[in-house]
Order: structure tokens, then sequence, then C-alpha cells
DNA sequence: TTGTCGGCCGTCTGCCGACAA
DNA sequence: TTGTCGGCAGACGGCCGACAA
């Protein structure tokens, strides 16, 4: 066993991470996981969450990665829930390889936030382990099997490099050198392979054995095969299944049910009885992670996210490349309000300035994306202190900084929603409180105020956290049917420290039995708790709604909707600074400002779920050694190069059925 | 879709049973489950309950059912489960074809027990769809694969009488008629076959087609393929997998998750609250229904069930086919009386005069088993009045007839518990209470007495019957921290009805909240009420019971251990009454009595299990094909005869692995 | 009547270098 | 440097009647 410790983050070291290895469910139990092999298939954006860390977990992100196979109910579950990682496990699916992990997640209370935010708790800030790329196993290589590679015609051409550098060497004195490989997989299972250097070019091929690989494994031609030599000169190998065949094919029915099985009402059980629940990660089914540290979580809130604003982000690319893309954020509001009012979960909108976008994830959450560098100035500049003068709307109050009300754009909205929309203001958004000139001097009070800052929790939705200061705590408590108006006072309270209380606590559960709906005392959940007791439904609120404010858009249903006349005509007020005008115009032409964007073509790419991919790549050493300037222009060349090449495509070896039956 | 009512039992036309029939989860919504395929798959002893019948469901059988894959654990559940039929389901499973049943169960309550015992409660007896020879659909066949038949070499042979019973005529004039035949299987899938008839001699053959069916089914020599003409012309094909691939194959996984998925937990659930659940019932998993009518179920109390009893019971044999096969009753007793005291599942210990027991059953449930006609008179005599009077047993009650201690042999108990044993007095059993000459004038006392009458709940576990007339039942109660007396005096004055009720009710659930565990009624019960609240374990029975009456045996925790003197003593005067030696000298020679076995050859078939079944035999219109007299020999002069066919049992057309990586 | 075998032929598998991208 | 192809040989699939149980 070759877990290579140096893979974990240097802070972790003081607590090393005991990672319990563990063999696939139906695999043998001696059999264990190799974390770097692992890692190599679950995909270089891959991290997961430190045993012992704090952490974030959305039940939102886990229905997404789940929602193919089971219904999407939220069992009432609080869009953030803040835990501790007790236990993380590595495994991989006995009949596919597929890669996952078992993450066992303790809830934590506010206190421990608390206490953590105030420095108590050291050292242990949910830390991930993010494989970079120099701990990256040293003398590996991926390669997408080519149709060649996986026709019954022959064998597997290995890259020149890649053999030299993983396997062992060949005693090139001979006419046609060869010797005999053995790999294991995931499950420990060894596979053997003739490793021969013949053909006129010398060429490293594997032959005898590799056919049978490729049909056991049921590889087809864009799968990634990679191998991996360990520091004791052991062979690994693992395989990285093509992202088009990832969403219903039948190959993972497993993991499916795995993910299946009660996956949000166990979670919801075990919040309600403060005990750990188990989530099954798969680091491939979906783009985002769902569990992400407190500490990387917390330090949005340093930065502002605003309409318009560029970023740059790590994607994985189709072969499994880890590449920087640009984007542009369009808009910021909640994905789904009903289900999950308040959730930072992909409340970015985003638009892309590169043409691929791989799982057309139009959606991102703001954890995800490193805030562009070259922007902000020439963004600051923008900033529209004269709009805000020119509308003439009224500075509420001196020291206490008032998100506009601009930067929504609902121009990927069904039109449905745009009809009930009023005069252009379909939309409900907020910028980010620290934008612009007027609140510059604003720029950390968080740190400063012992008041509580109500906008450091924008992304809570809009309503509360503008509320509170403005009109009475209590008032709002009770019109919304909140009956512990002293939890909800303590809650106010702990506000006052470095950062707001927002993450959903647990800590009186012994006062209420669990038979109740599980308990939320953040401001963002008031409306949840409201669907829970059936004193008011969100259907109630958006009525309202639409009669007063007339906020009939899809993210129209926020909390405000309960606020009293005050503080409601304020927020219909910060919606007035800032029509969206100017940022219709910036996102209609996206090149304008930054023009690193190559002639977009992201048109085209609708297509790619469909079509097979012939395109190969190799990685070795973190470098890829596949030709070819842009992804695109691989994947056409490869297309036109190889017409004929679509029957091999078809080939599988496992199915060998006449024609009979296939009639 | 041909689904066959007159496959239904006659009484229940009045009510027709609206069977819903599915397509398995995985398989096309649209395909729908064939009942007479699904009944000719599952095997010619399978029966369903019907819809809306009163039946008695046995989680102790559910949770043997399922053992292979879930932990063993009773949750307190009662022995029987007293439910209504809500609804049953045909499925199969869509990778293995694996057929079984989704039964929805309602729990009743004792008050819907007693209108129906009283007649209040008309023509709903739970009577089950007995598939009886008659109904099976007539155009049918059932032939165990060869090693030809799945060898890759050639194709199936058809049986004469069954090809020209089933398919469609040939035309004998051509020199070698040929035409394609379509059948469907459970899913709805279509195969098509080419069928010709050639060789010499003429034969039938179905060639193109049948390899690629034999490998996608994976299919091995001993499995049974079964062709089935519709009454409409079309052609069902179903499959059943040999018996000895059941256990620890992988091939059942996903039914396995099914039964899986907290079993009888979430029956726990459904008696806790009310409400109904759903039973994956796998009809060839395992010997014994867990579900039966409740009229069949309380038969069992009109007939005497005693050690020494001979009795006939139906079991499918080797090659499927259904068998009446003929045993000796050896001891009556709890299975497994620390977790299902009192339960009346499988408490008869039987030994077989026939050679062969194909699943090792020793055990049976009385309502299996047919009570043999020609022994009673024998076993009259052999009634040991005189032995009585020798060993000087004290007659307690003149009208109240005394259930006798013998007839049980712990002959097959390990030594470990015989060494704890005193005297020969190892174990503890109870001949049924009518048997013999003294009790012979209370051959059916139940009908005509008011007076409860404890002895008709013999098998409930010996303590409480009989105990409660001799001692004070509060008396008992208190002693074992029975709270609740005013339930169990309900209890008592309901066992007046025409029949006692020891069925499990569930009908005060509102008393308790759901937190508490699950409540029981029945005398039968207490002890496993005692281990729920924690006030006496059983580990405490046991240990009062080897301190009074040193009884260390297997069977020997009882509820007995909790009586006051004066009844327990009495016990041990009945145990005294019987001492086994009788019981013993008949056991071990079986065939002393009733030589109907041919020359047992009952050692030789431990191998079984590892040999493969190279036997076939063909079912039509209910006529077994195959030839030859013992199963045993049949079985023997293959391997004879050819020596060298092993290695088309090896033959597996879905692995085409290289030697090397067979290796 | 039917299970198994040898004969036969067509297809598939899989190793090779040629060729070209 | 490596993806694809034609050539080639052996393995396998699968249809046939012979033979015998």
């Amino acid at each position: 066993m070759a877990i290579d410790l140096n893979t974990i983050g240097d802070e972790a070291l003081e607590d090393p991470p005991t990672y319990s290895p563990s063999a696939s469910l139906s695999g043998s139990p001696s059999s264990s996981i190799c974390l770097e092999l692992w890692h190599a298939c679950a995909g270089p954006l891959t991290s997961l969450p430190r045993k012992g860390g704090l952490v974030v977990y959305f039940p939102q992100g886990h229905l997404e990665q789940a929602a193919n196979y089971c219904p999407k109910v939220a069992y009432n579950l609080p869009p953030h829930v803040f835990c501790r990682v007790v236990d993380v496990k590595l495994h991989a699916e006995a009949t596919t390889d597929e890669v996952y992990a078992q993450v066992s997640l303790f809830p934590e209370n506010e206190e421990v936030e608390k206490k953590f935010q105030a420095g108590q708790i050291e050292g242990d800030g949910g830390e991930e382990i993010d494989f970079s790329s120099k701990s990256i196993a040293p003398h590996m290589f991926c390669k997408t099997l080519t149709a060649s590679d996986t026709s019954t015609h022959g064998g597997f051409s290995v890259p020149r490099r890649a053999a030299e550098d993983c396997f062992p060497p060949l005693d090139y004195k001979q006419h046609r050198p060869s010797h005999e490989l053995t790999a294991k997989d995931l499950h420990g299972t060894e596979w053997r392979f003739r490793h021969i250097y013949r053909g006129q070019p010398r060429r490293h091929l594997l032959t005898t054995g590799w056919s049978a690989f490729v049909s056991k494994k049921k590889l087809v031609s864009g799968d990634a095969v990679l191998f991996l030599r360990a520091e004791n000169g052991e062979l690994r190998l693992g395989i990285r299944r093509s992202a088009q065949l990832k969403s219903g094919s039948p190959y993972s029915v497993l993991c499916s049910q795995r993910l299946n099985i009660g996956t949000l009402a166990s979670v919801a059980n075990a919040l309600s009885s403060r005990s750990a629940f188990h989530i099954y990660y798969n680091p491939r089914a979906s783009a985002s992670k769902f569990i992400i540290p407190y500490r990387k979580f917390i330090k949005i809130f340093d930065h502002s996210f605003y309409v318009g604003m560029r970023f740059k982000m790590r994607l994985e690319t189709e072969d499994a490349a880890d590449r920087r893309y640009t984007g542009l954020i369009t808009a910021i509001g909640d994905m789904d309000h009903l289900t999950w009012p308040g959730s930072k979960w992909r409340c970015l909108s985003v638009n892309w300035d590169d043409d691929v976008d791989p799982t057309k994830q139009n959606r991102v959450s703001p954890w995800e994306i490193d805030p562009s560098s070259s922007v902000p100035a020439s963004r600051n500049l923008l900033a529209p202190g004269s709009k805000r003068t020119k509308l003439g709307v009224p500075s509420i109050k001196a020291d206490v900084p008032v998100p506009d009300g601009s930067g929504f754009s609902d121009f990927k909205e069904p039109l449905g929603f745009r009809k009930k929309g009023l005069q252009g203001q379909e939309t409900l958004g907020f910028r980010a409180p620290y934008d612009g000139i007027d609140v510059s001097n604003h720029q950390k009070p968080v740190i400063r105020g012992g008041i509580p800052d109500p906008h450091m929790s924008w992304a809570t939705g809009t309503g509360n956290s503008v509320i509170i200061p403005l009109g009475n705590p209590d008032t709002s408590s009770k019109s919304i049917g909140f009956g512990e108006s002293d939890q909800f006072g303590a809650l106010m309270s702990s506000a006052g420290s470095r950062r707001p209380t927002f993450l959903q606590g647990y800590c009186n559960s012994q006062l209420h039995p669990a038979k109740q709906p599980v308990q939320v005392f953040s401001p963002s959940s008031v409306l949840m708790f409201q669907q829970a007791t059936g004193q008011a439904s969100c259907t109630n609120s958006k009525y309202i709604m639409d009669k007063n404010s007339r906020e009939g858009t899809y993210f129209g249903c926020f909390e405000n909707a309960n606020l009293p006349d005050g503080p409601h005509n304020a927020v219909e007020d910060l919606k007035r600074m800032h029509p969206p005008v100017q940022l219709s115009r910036e996102l209609n032409h996206p090149g304008t400002a930054h023009a690193t964007v190559p002639a977009s073509k992201g048109d085209c790419w609708d297509g790619l779920g469909v079509l097979p991919t012939a395109k190969s790549g190799c990685r070795l050493f973190g470098f890829l050694l596949t030709k070819g300037a842009s992804v695109a222009n691989e994947f056409n060349a490869s297309l036109t190069a190889s017409p004929s090449s679509t029957e091999d495509l078809d080939l599988d070896a496992s199915s060998q059925c006449t024609g009979l039956e296939r009639q």
C-alpha cells in the first residue's frame, strides 16, 4: 500500500488524517484503495475534506448529485449544514470502477462555530486535501483510448514517454523486446499485459491481455486509462470514463442505489437526532462539491460578488485535464428559492468567455470562483455613484451600507415569468454590499463592529438581512410565526461576533422532540420553518408579493414578502437604484471589455453530448501531451481525419449477439 | 397481456383479485408480467395470498429469506402478525429474471380477528391462489438444460412432444422444415429462434439465436427454460435457475438489495404506526412461505401434532417438480426461542423417509404438512398409558388434559448443550395435548368449550398455556413486570372466544408513543416484552432456570422460568412423564415401521452442492418425462457415462478471458 | 427419443509491419 | 510519434449428421 502522505495539505500535518482505505462493498476485504490511484481516477480537481475538519454541507448539492436516481425531496433541510468530518473513506464501485468517497459528518451547533470564529478552536478549519499538482504521483500517465485501442483488432498503443517513465525498461538490444506487466486496479485485482516494443517505426504496445481488460471494464473509445507507478515499483491501473456516458447510463446502477437509499431522509433524521450521517460523494458525478471547508466557505464574505464581475475558475476539460476558464457573473440569486431559500449553492449565474462549457454549467457557487484580478479597477470606475444620486434614493442610515438592487437580469428566465414582471423590474437581485464608492469605507466592517452587520449575509436572502436593523426583530419574528423569540434573540446577539451566524445549528434539539420538523435558527431559514409548521406557505408569500410589490418573477418569492411596509418600501427603493440597463449592455457584448475570448463557438458545442469523442490526450508529469491548440479543433480534426473509424466505436466485445437477436 | 383468470382459486371469484402486473423497476414501463409465466417460473408449489384476504405474516420466515443479505435483527417483532393483504404485485428482476412478489400488508388488530372468528366477516379468509395443476397453462414445457444445450458448440434440443405441443407446426413434407419462433420473456423482451426439424433420426432443434439467449441470460447446464403457449398463440419464455446457485451467487444482487433495505425495521415501523408495509417475497429463495392465509393457519389447531407422527408434504424436487414426500415428526418446539418465543414457524423437527432432502429441511411448519392417514391407528396403539402409570405422575386435574413432556429428542443438538443437561432430561418438549388414550374424549373441545382452553395454543410456548389455569394470572404477570394488567386481562377474556387470540394485535398503538418498543399482547410474547423493557433479560431467566430446574438446554429458555414454584414443579413432573426412550428408538430406525424408502443413499448426497447437475428432466402437462427411477442413480449415471463432458460444463460464453488473465 | 461428438466452414480475435498523419 | 489499416493465422461459433444411450 503506497499512500503518499505528502499529498495532504501542509497545515493538516499536525493532525495527520487517518484515511480509511476501504475495499468496495462487494470486493475482497483484503484489497485496499490506493489513495494516489483513487485521486488520479477521480480527476485533477477532486479534493476531499479532512477528517476532523469543520465543513459546510449542502443538501441541495447532494440532491443534485443524486437527482438522477431519487426523488427530489428536500425534507425541510436547511441549505447549509455546519458539520464536523468524522471520517472519510475511499471506495470504488466493484462493477464499474467508479470512485466515490464515503464522508461521515457530525452536525455541529453554532456554539462550535462561534468558538471557531473567535479563534478558540485552532487549526481545524476544515482544510481539504487538495492534491496539488506537485503531490501527484510523479510516474503516471493517462491516455484517452482511441478507436484502435478499444477495437478487438489490436492492442493498446502506449505513448513512448509514458512507457519509458512508468513501465519497467525493456532490453532494447533484442529484436522485439517484450515482457509481461502486472498492474493492480482499484480493487486490487491484477491485470497482466504483454508489453512489446516493435513495429516500424518502433513503438510500445500492450498486446495480450489488453482486450480482456477492455471488455471486462467495458471500455469504449473516449474513456481513459491511467497507469501509475508507485514508489515500491508496483504498477497501478485505473480508468476514467468519458463524461458523455456519465448520466443516464446503466453502468452506475449500484452506485445509484447507494446514493438512492434515503439520501436526504437519513440526513434529516441525523440532524434531528444530532447523530452522525454518511454521505456518498462521487467526484465525477457532479461538477461541484457539496462539502466545502468552512474556512473556504467563509472566505466568500471577504470578497465582493457583483453582476458583471469577471472571474476565473478551474474546470475539468473534455479530456479530464485541469483548465482555467474565465467568465462573467450575470446574476446573483437563489437557484431554487422555493426549496432552498437563501442557499448559496450555485447562487451565481454566469456566462463563460470560453467557447466550451463542459457540463453546461451556467450556475456556480461563489467559493468555486476566483475573482479576476485584472477587472476590479475598471469595475470600480463603473460604480454608479452618480446614478444613485440621480435616482434619488435616500440614504437610509449613514453608517449602515445598503446593498443596491441592481445586477440581476432575468434574460435566462422563461417568458412566462417575464410577463408577470413590471416595467423592467422583472427580477430582484442584489449586488454585494461593498461594491462601489459609497461604501468604500466599509470594506471590512465586520471585524470592527460590535453591532450586528446584517449585510455580511447578503447571500442569505435579501429579506431579513436588510430588515432587522431597520425594523423590529420581534415584530418580524412574530409576523412569520416564529414562536421562540429567545432563540431568535440569541441568534441576533451571536451575530455580533466576528462573522454572522448564518449556518444552521441544531444545538437545541433536546428541547424539541424529534418528531418536530427540523429546527432552523437562522433568518434565512424562516420561510422554511413556516412551511414546516404550515402557518404560511411559500405560495402565500408569493401571493402577497404579487399583490404588494408585483414581484412575480422566479426569484421573487423572498422572505421580504412578510415585511412590514416600511422596510418593504425600502427594498423596492433599493431595486430602483440600479436598473439593469448597464448590465444587459455588458452581457450582450461579452468581449468588449476583456477580449480574452477567441472567436466564440459556443453554439456549436451543443451537439457534443451526442457525438462520440474520438479525441485523445495523454497526461504525463502534469503536462498535457496532446497536440493541437484548441480542444474544439482537435475534436473536429479527428472527426474529419478518420471518417471510417466510427465502425470501431460500435464494437463491444461483451455483446456478440447474432443478427437475429439484434433485430 | 394474457392473464388467465381461471388460474385463480374458485372461491375467490366472487371478489376477483385485481393483480397488478408490474414491470420490474428498471424494466420498460410498458412491459407487464404474465401471471402464468410468473407462476411457471416461480415453481409448482408457489402460491400467493389473495388481495383483501386475512393472513398471518411471519417475520421470522421473512428474516430467514433475507438472512443472506441483512443482519438478523428481529426488532422485537412478534412471531405472528395478523394482516390484511392490501395488494399483490408480480415482478421479475431485470438482470436475473428472478421472480418475486411485492405483497402489501396492513396490520390488523384482534378485533377484526375476533369478528372473523365469529363469522361476522365473510368470505375473505385469506384464500390463496394456489395454482393447482389443472389451472396451469396446458401448453407449456420446462426442460433442464444439458451441457450440449448450453455449450457454444450447438443449439437447443427440443423434446419432441414439447415442440409439437407448444411450437407452431412445421411443414414436415419439406426436407429440413424450419421457421422462426418469437417468444417473450418476463420483461416482455422478444427472443427469436430458428426452429428446425432435422438430423438422423429427426429431431427438433433451436439453432440460430439460441446461444445469444443462453449467454445473455447467463444460463448454465442445470438451469431450466420453460416455454409456454398462451391462449392467443403467443409464446412465452421463462427460466428457472438451478437450486445450487441460489445462495451466495452474485446474480441476485439487486434482489438482495431490495430485501436488504430495512427489511424488518420497516415492518416494525409500520406496526407501531399501524400503516401498511411491503414485503418482497421470493418464492424460490426459501422453501417455506412466510405469508399464510389465516384460515390455513388456524386449521393447525384442528389437528394433532405429536412426536412420532407421520405426515406427507409436497416439496419441490431437484428438477423443480412437485413431489410428495413422507416424514416423521421428531420434536416439537421453538426454532429460536430467544428471538421468537412461541413461534409456530418451523416448530416441527422432522425426519424424512425419502432419501432426498432438497434443502436439508429438517424443520417444517405445521400448516405445511398433511397428516398421513395411514398412521394414526398405530400411533394410538403406542400411546404410553402404562408408562404414565409406571412413572407415577399424578393426574393434576381430571377434565383438563395435560400435555406430556416426552417427544423431544436433542440428538441433533451439539454436545456442549447436552452436557449441561441432567440425567437424560436434556431437553424440554411437548407432545400435542390430544395425543393418546387419556385425552381421546377431548378431540375437539375448542368449539364446545366456553371456558378458556389454554391447550389450544400448545405451540405458543409451554409456559403460560400451562400455568394460567393452575396458577394466578395476576401473580405471574406481576412477577415478570407486565405493568398493564388491564390489557392482560382483556386478552384473557378474549381467549373465551371460539379460538384463542394468539396473534399479535396492535390496536392500542395510539396510547403508546411510537418510541416505545412494539407492543405485544399475547402471553407468548411476555418474555419479549421483558427484554424490551429491560426489567428481566432472558439471560436472567436462563439463570433462574439453571438454578431451579437445571434446564440448561437449547430449548430450555422458556417462560416457565418465571413461574411460581407450584406450576413449575408441575412442569418438571410433566417432563418426567415421557422420557425420550421410545422416541429415540423409533428415530434411529426410521425404516422399521414404514419401509417405503428405497435403499437409502442419503450420505452420498452431501456432495451435491459442489458437483454440477448434469441430470435433466422435461415436464409436459404436469407429467415428468425424465426417465430413471432414482434421482441419485441418474446423477451417478451421467457422471460415469460422460467423464469427458465436464469440460463442456466449464464453458461460459460470457467469460472469454485469455489464459493470461485467468492466471 | 435425444445427448454428445466429429466434421466443416465462416467469423472473429489478435499479432505483425506498412503507411501516413 | 502514433493512429489506422491490410495481411495473416489461430480460435471460436455454430450448423450438420453420425452414433449411441
